[in-house]
Formats: structure tokens, C-alpha cells, sequence
DNA sequence: GCCATTGATGCGCACAACGCATGGAAAGAT
DNA sequence: ATCTTTCCATGCGTTGTGCGCATCAATGGC
């Protein structure tokens, strides 16, 4: 039982026409083809489908259920390829971008708002996590790209997005609040309440603070930015963090103003793996998202560009 | 989009097994093959499928839609044609039988019983009339064959069935109801209740009652044979029908005695198509048909087998 | 009786598919 | 570090499949 796809369109082609040179005119091939093809299959199968009179062709019994059941097989593969075709072309499928809670909460939504109107049939992931995860997802193919602050390392290709600016994060009564911009040097007189560990914003501040020769003891430290946010609020003490974060905060009775000296910012990149075939939608994706920028949409303040 | 069957299957193995080598062992091809046929893929489709790493294959993103469509495809073909296969083995499918409404109701039953229960899945289809469209279901092929009256003609091959003698039908209370066999002479003189024209009964008694040069004329004749048994009944005169019909009449007071003088009957034949491929579910019917005639199963007092 | 049309078939060509042998790269063994 | 094994890719020659062209036989319409 070995009959190919071709025999069965070919009979499907005679029997639907019940002709043999119409259907080799459908199909464009010649009239001896079909002949072969379909005699060959008739005699594969070892039964009779058609009953040929030189003027006329009629389906016997088997060839009813021949037909109907070719037609099964062909627009099975028909439709299928079709669906192949679809998601190759990014017009379906899914894309799974990593990315930090930040840029998922702020920055991707009108992103994905945008790239949904134009491909509503392509679904999209979030994995969201931390800097050293979001990379993670990407290497082990979980994801098709992040969206993350890091060096580039190993395997992953990064290209830069935004820039993403350090802003002091202050309760609404503190006397720095009072300028429109904070010095890291004033800041760090305050008691610090810094970020976790594993955070990428963490290495940043203790970065800015080992420039200035501040000593970086953080007065508490955190795992999220909103309880950081909170423990400002509640006048704790200060912090810094990127404006792309701010909207995670909350609404307490925060203010913030951009840091200076030096002005610090994180760049966030895309990082995809190397030598890697990225599939169509996720390149749409990507397409999306740098129409935004070459269109310099509208970012919060303090987040621009790369 | 020309993808074939082949590569789709030996994609489809490559994909599952993660490896070329281990596929070919399994599809008893060499691994050149299978390597030559997924590249070929690949290319026609534009896109990478799998990532080779000398060590290992794994799926693209591409990969995983392929090889889920890929299986969808040929499973489609491989269960389409195991169904054909089934077909054509006459293990499922229909078999469509055009015969005369006695011997749908009475000779067949067993049969159909008896074929069923060989053959669950193969459906019988009975398209019961008077024999001139009897023959035609078969003539226009809506039946694959027939079991019924008549001389053999046009394009149809009869094979003799069985033989059904004709009986004298009586009121209970009739003189004649006395005797153990009733001459045609003697029926000749009562008033004679015939069947319509159109049945093929009709036809064998006018024949009966010329050659003992009696008057054709019934008393009264009805379109089915049920009818005339009600007239017998009431006792507006007798009738001489085919033993098988006689489970046809009803439950009225009615006698039935074989008739001689002469011993008339009618041939029941299988008529099919000359030259005809006949299914093989139809085949094997009138196998079981066969059987029952080499093993002289039970028929009704008056009817033999052929 | 002649012509047009239909499906089947002989023939030759092109190429698709295959196996064999081999190459190169990398993992595991020694 | 080197050797061996394992894996996939590829060049090569052979075989067979698929195709079109030309032609034949049968048959219905004129």
C-alpha cells in the first residue's frame, strides 16, 4: 500500500471530471500521465475505480470510496501545507519574548497592542523574571528573544533598544525632592534602600555609588521594586532606580528626580541567540518594535531610544 | 508548496527519533536518503526545520509546527488508505441488494443474519420493488445485484438461486381445501383472485392456465399479494402464489396446497452486471448466499434451493 | 462511411531517489 | 593529547519513475 499523493490527486482530478483529458487540462499535465497514473494505482490497489468506455468514464463502487477518501488524503496535505505555509510566513504561531517584569509591565503593552493589530492570529508569551532568567529562557530556546540589560555573553546576539535612566526615587517630604535634579553624591548621604542582589538594577547603583567613592551599604535592600517603593514611601530612606520602572511603584507618596553626576542609565537590548533561525513572527515582532523606535514613539520620561 | 509524501514521512522520522541514523534503521532506509530528502524539505519550504549539530538534532520552532502538521498529513494518508484497503477487502462498506419484497421478507433475513455476524461492519441496503425495477437498480448500477425474477437479459448474467413452487391458496372452508394437492384444472374452476399485472406471479399463472387452456380472467386481481390473501380469506375465491410468498398473507383463515398438473415454479436468480467488477463486500454476501445453498439450509415448504 | 474525440500505449528523455563510499566535526575513551 | 566512535553531509554512479509526444483502437455524431 504505497499509492502517492500524486496518483490520488491525479485520480481524484479524472474521477471528479469523470474525464480524463479535462482533468489533464485542469491539472496541466498531459492526458497519457493521468492515464498512467491512474492505472497504476488502480492496479496497486488491485481493484477497479473507474469504468472506461472510450467515450465515457464512470466511478465503480470502489471508486466512490477511492474518491472520497483521495480527496480526505489531498486536502489533508492541501490544508496542512497551507498551515505550514501560514506559520512560516509568521501569520500564525506564537511569540514568546522574555523580558524583566519592568519592560513587560511598561514597555511591551503598546508594543503588543501594535503587533496584534496587524497579525491577530500570532499569539505572544511573556516570560518574565529576572536579568539572569530572562537569559536563561533564550539559550534553552524557551524563549525566541529577551528584551534585558546584561552584557552580551555567550551565544546571545544583542542589539541595544532603550536607554533607560536612573532617577531618584524620594518621599514626596524630603528636602531633595525640593530640586529637579538629585546628585548621586546627595543621595548618597541618605540611607539607601536598595534592590536585591540578583537584580540588574542592584549592579548598576553599586556601580554609580563605587564611582563617586560612596561607600554602598545599603540601608535595606528588597526583592522587588514596589516593596522598595513602599519602604520610601513609608520614609525609610531613598532610593534609585530607572524611570522604566516607576509605574511599578505604586501610587504612595513618592517623588522622583533624575540623577546627575554621573547620569547613569541601563541600556535594555534585545538579545537573541546567534546563528540562530528566528522565526517569522518573532522577526515581525522585532520589525514592530523598531518601526516604534526609528518612529520614536512615546516613551515615559526618562526612558529613550537607543 | 510540492512537498511529497516521502519527505514528509521522512521528516516526520528524523523529527521524532532526533536523529538521521536512528530514522533510517527504522524506515529500512539509508541514512543519505533521509538527510537528502529533509534538506530537499527544508529548502522548498524556505526554512530551517532542524538545528544539526554533529552531535544532535533538535527542532526549530519551524520544526515543531512541521512535524506536527507533517503527522497530521500522513497519518491522514496512512489511516486513509488502511480504510480503502478495508474497503476493497469487503470488510466494510455497504452492500446494496434490489429484490422483490417476498424475498426481502422471507428468504433474506437468515442470510443477512448469517453475513452479519461474519461482517458487523458492512452495511446491507435492501431496495425492494416488482421486478421490472428490480432489475433496473441493478441495470443503473444503485444495486450491486439483484435477487428476483425473469429472463435473463441485457446485460445482466443470472445465476439460479432457488425454485418456489406455486401452491393453491384457499379459504380454510373450501372444498378443495380437502385434498392434500390441488390440480390447476381444479383451481381453473373456481373464481380466480390474480396479483397486478406488474409482478412477475402474474405472468407464470396466465402461463399456467394456458397451457391447460383455461380462461384467464380473474375474478378480481390486487396489486399485492397481501391484498389477495385478504380476498381469499373472505372467500371470494382462490389464488395460486409462489410458496414464498405465503408468509406474506397474513394470519386470515387460509389453506395453501402444492399445485400439480403442472408443477409450476419460479426461478429466483442472482442477477448482476456482466463484466462487472463486483465488490468484494457484495462478493462475499453472495458467498455466504452459497453457503447456505450448499448446506440446503431450511427453506419454506415449497421452496428449494436451486 | 467519415471524422472527431477519447482513453491506452510504445518510446525516449530527464531527473528524482537511492545506496555506497567518503569527508569533516565533535564527544567520549584511553 | 590522541585515538576511536558516532553523527550528519555530500560526491558519485545506478536505477527507476514520471513525463510528453506521437500514435493506435474504439466509438459516437454527422
Amino acid at each position: 500500500m504505497e499509492s502517492t499523493l500524486r496518483q490520488l490527486t491525479a485520480y481524484a482530478a479524472v474521477a471528479r471530471a469523470a474525464s480524463f483529458t479535462a482533468a489533464a487540462r485542469q491539472l496541466h499535465v498531459s492526458q497519457s500521465s493521468l492515464s498512467r497514473a491512474v492505472a497504476d494505482l488502480e492496479r496497486e490497489l488491485g481493484a477497479q475505480l473507474l469504468e472506461r468506455d472510450t467515450r465515457n468514464v464512470q466511478l465503480t463502487a470502489a471508486g466512490v470510496e477511492a474518491l472520497r477518501i483521495a480527496e480526505q488524503i489531498v486536502n489533508a496535505h492541501r490544508s496542512g501545507m497551507k498551515e505550514l505555509q501560514r506559520f512560516l510566513l509568521g501569520e500564525s504561531g506564537a511569540v514568546v519574548v522574555a523580558t524583566l517584569p519592568s519592560v513587560a509591565a511598561v514597555l511591551l503593552p503598546q508594543v503588543i497592542s501594535g503587533f496584534r493589530s496587524r497579525r491577530p492570529e500570532v499569539a505572544i508569551q511573556i516570560l518574565d523574571g529576572l536579568e539572569r532568567s530572562v537569559l536563561d529562557r533564550v539559550l534553552s530556546g524557551d524563549a525566541d528573544f529577551a528584551i534585558t540589560t546584561g552584557e552580551p555573553s555567550g551565544r546571545l546576539e544583542h542589539r541595544p533598544l532603550v536607554r533607560d535612566r536612573f532617577v531618584a526615587v524620594l518621599p514626596q517630604e524630603h528636602p531633595l525632592a525640593a530640586r529637579t535634579e538629585v546628585a548621586w553624591e546627595d543621595l548618597a548621604r541618605e540611607p539607601f534602600l536598595a534592590v536585591g542582589r540578583e537584580s540588574s538594577v542592584r549592579r548598576l547603583t553599586d556601580a554609580a555609588f563605587a564611582q563617586i567613592d560612596a561607600p554602598a551599604v545599603p540601608a535595606a535592600e528588597a526583592g522587588s521594586v514596589a516593596t522598595v517603593g513602599g519602604l520610601v514611601a513609608a520614609g525609610l530612606g531613598v532610593s534609585a532606580l530607572p524611570a522604566l520602572v516607576l509605574p511599578l511603584l505604586g501610587t504612595g507618596p513618592l517623588v522622583h528626580r533624575p540623577l546627575t553626576d554621573p547620569v547613569v542609565d541601563r541600556r535594555l537590548d534585545i538579545a537573541l541567540r546567534e546563528r540562530r533561525p528566528l522565526p517569522l513572527a518573532a522577526q515581525r515582532f522585532l520589525e514592530t518594535l523598531e518601526e516604534f523606535r526609528t518612529q520614536q514613539r512615546d516613551l515615559p520620561p526618562g526612558v529613550s531610544w537607543a
